[in-house]
DNA sequence: GCCAAATACCGATTGACGGTCGGTTTTTGT
DNA sequence: ACAAAAACCGACCGTCAATCGGTATTTGGC
């Protein structure tokens, strides 16, 4: 899934957690980057139709807000590159490791193998039955 | 870094370890796909200007290579999602293994603790300084 | 219910970019 | 030096994001 600049940053200023209309979004990114109404429409529209926002009609607007989070997201977009390319998913996530390796901090690490241990109870669960 | 169809099969030819020209790239996608070697050439091109492939002229025609690895290239992708998407390394690895933790080999999951490990000792070595 | 305003929807245009390939220029081995 | 091989150039098409004008809907208020 391969986003234009605008769509990129409209995606994360619903990570924030907000639900926000056209109107609002608009109001947000007139500021910093212009552009009209319609045009933050067709890229709400937009992430609408890839299943990217979420939308409910509240009064005359739609409110949207992000059908997933940013770890969901990027996790569907590694995902992808792995499937691009043949990779199976063990070594798409030793090559994100390898690139990584030197830039994580040590809490970074830690919260990664709490990561591996509770994928190992739920191994063991699994063997249980 | 968004490729096309045929440069990631091109690529992915490539990170078979061959060294090849185009006539043989050509001759090897005719089969699978059609298309002129001109077609294969621009693609070639495209992706030396990428500084995915190395080039080197011999005789008449420059033979081509990978100039990375399939691991090397994915790790590059996901970086460049981060980026996107403004995740520190850290999250980036995280979504990943939180996405991938199920399908998941337990030798995968050994191979990944094995360079936690590694990476842990280079910290260690680091620190003696 | 009607009307004006707010919003959604449609369609056209532009700019990137990959794929495609014909035609021309350059290089090279003999 | 010449013919063949390959590189290079340029054009065209299709796709897709960004952009926005114009039109059709919807809705809240009267």
């Amino acid at each position: 899934m391969q986003l234009g600049e605008l769509e990129k940053q409209v995606l994360q200023y619903f990570w924030k957690g907000r639900t926000a209309d056209a109107k609002s979004v608009h109001t947000h990114f007139e500021k910093q980057r212009g552009g009209t109404l319609n045009t933050i429409q067709s890229t709400l529209d937009r992430l609408y139709k890839k299943g990217l926002l979420r939308r409910e009609k509240q009064g005359h607007a739609f409110h949207y807000q992000a059908a997933m989070d940013r770890q969901a997201f990027i996790g569907k977009l590694i995902e992808g590159i792995g499937e691009d390319y043949s990779a199976d998913p063990g070594s798409t996530l030793i090559a994100a490791f390898s690139t990584f390796s030197e830039k994580l901090s040590d809490e970074q690490i830690e919260a990664l193998e709490k990561l591996i241990e509770a994928r190992r109870e739920a191994d063991a669960e699994q063997a249980d039955k």
